[in-house]
Formats: structure tokens, C-alpha cells, sequence
DNA sequence: TCGCAGATATTCT
DNA sequence: GAATATCTGCGAG
């Protein structure tokens, strides 16, 4: 039922793409929070000038270098937090940055944690680390052992309801890495029929 | 729809 | 010490 260090041990964009539809399940106090997952961008390592381990292993970025299925979870602009999940073999830096979850159980604590707004709980990386109170505490998780935060298998989404397209918010990185297709996201499509 | 302020950890010089 | 960041919400047009 939970995703197993196996699945996030492989190539980042294959990991993202297979992480979408998958259940992300959020265990607090006496409160479940469960979202489908619905967008998602792969990272990699040096070759890649878009992913934070691209100059190199630093402090912060040091767990993309560790073995799969651990947490990364960084804070940027003074403010947001960011959930990714560590891919590839382990010495070998990757990581998937989970964009958007649907949300599907605990929505009244979701609403409560993102200070009362009833809409776009989690159709972005920092608003879904609100409503799903990730923040640096759950820094370097394991995400396999089902504790605090882990991903369940749900379905394997056809390939027809999957789109792809450039990464958001890195227009620094160089052109190609720019341009590449490693974001991922849930076709319109697949509410339609499925949901 | 668009532009920008917000607030700080981390990295670079 | 300075620059930058895998973003969001708000207020103007």
C-alpha cells in the first residue's frame, strides 16, 4: 500500500509521472489529511542548472544525495515551504517537487490550516505544505514507513491523461533545462471520467 | 490579467 | 555584506 524505497529509487521523471494520481497522506493528531496527487516536476543533479543540486552538494541540498523516499523540504522567499521526495540511487542527487495534490479527506482541517480560505487549498507547492502543515520539521522523513507523511498507491493513470511541460518560477536555470518537459500534471480529462 | 511586496535561509563574493 | 529564491495574495487597471 505505501510506496516503497524501490519506486523512488529510479529515473526523477519517471518517479514524477508515476507519482501522479498516488495518495499523499498526512498523519497529525487525531486528523487525517489525504490529497490526490495531481502535479508534480522532476529535478536531477548537476546536469541539471535548475535543481538545487546543481553547483554541488551544499548543507541544504545534502538529503537529494541520499537514498530515495526521504522528505526534502526547503524554504524559499522568506516564507513558503516546498515538499519534494528524493529519487534515483542513492549518491546520485534527484528529487520530484509534489506542485499540487486534489484534495480529497480532512478538507475542514485544510481550510483551518490555510487561515480560513475555502479556495485553492492545494493547487500549488507552498499552499499544499500549508494545508498539509509541511514545513522544515519534516525535513529528511522517511516517507516509507508511514509515520508522519507518506504516499500510498492508488492507480496507475493511463498515459493519455497525463501533460507535460516546462518547469515553473526557474528562469535562471540555462535554456535547455528551461525548456525541458519535467513538469507533470493530471488531465482535465481524467476529473471528467474519474472523479 | 498583471505587477509587486512580503520576509528570511542559504549561498555567493 | 549582497543577492537570490522550485511562491502567494492582494490591489490596481
Amino acid at each position: 500500500m505505501i510506496l516503497q524505497r524501490d519506486f523512488y529509487s529510479r529515473n526523477s521523471a519517471q518517479v514524477a509521472k508515476e507519482l501522479l494520481g498516488q495518495k499523499m497522506v498526512r498523519k497529525l493528531p487525531g486528523i487525517l489529511l489525504i490529497g490526490i496527487i495531481c502535479e508534480t516536476e522532476a529535478y536531477f543533479d548537476h546536469t541539471d542548472s535548475a535543481s538545487h543540486a546543481s553547483k554541488g552538494k551544499t548543507p541544504r541540498n545534502s538529503v537529494m544525495f541520499g537514498p530515495a523516499g526521504i522528505s526534502y523540504v526547503y524554504f524559499v522567499y522568506g516564507m513558503h515551504n516546498m515538499f519534494n521526495i528524493v529519487t534515483e540511487q542513492e549518491g546520485r542527487a534527484g528529487a520530484v517537487l509534489v506542485r499540487a495534490v486534489f484534495p480529497v479527506d480532512g478538507i475542514e482541517s485544510m481550510i483551518q490550516y490555510r487561515n480560513g480560505r475555502t479556495h485553492d487549498l492545494t493547487n500549488g507547492p507552498a499552499k499544499l505544505c500549508q494545508a498539509f502543515r509541511i514545513d522544515r520539521s519534516l525535513n529528511n522523513i522517511d516517507l516509507t514507513v508511514g509515520r508522519d507523511l507518506c504516499l500510498e498507491e492508488r492507480e496507475t493513470i493511463s498515459e493519455k491523461f497525463i501533460n507535460s511541460g516546462p518547469r515553473i518560477g526557474i528562469h535562471y536555470a540555462e535554456e535547455k533545462d528551461r525548456n525541458a518537459d519535467l513538469r507533470f500534471w493530471l488531465d482535465d480529462m481524467f476529473y471528467k471520467e474519474r472523479i
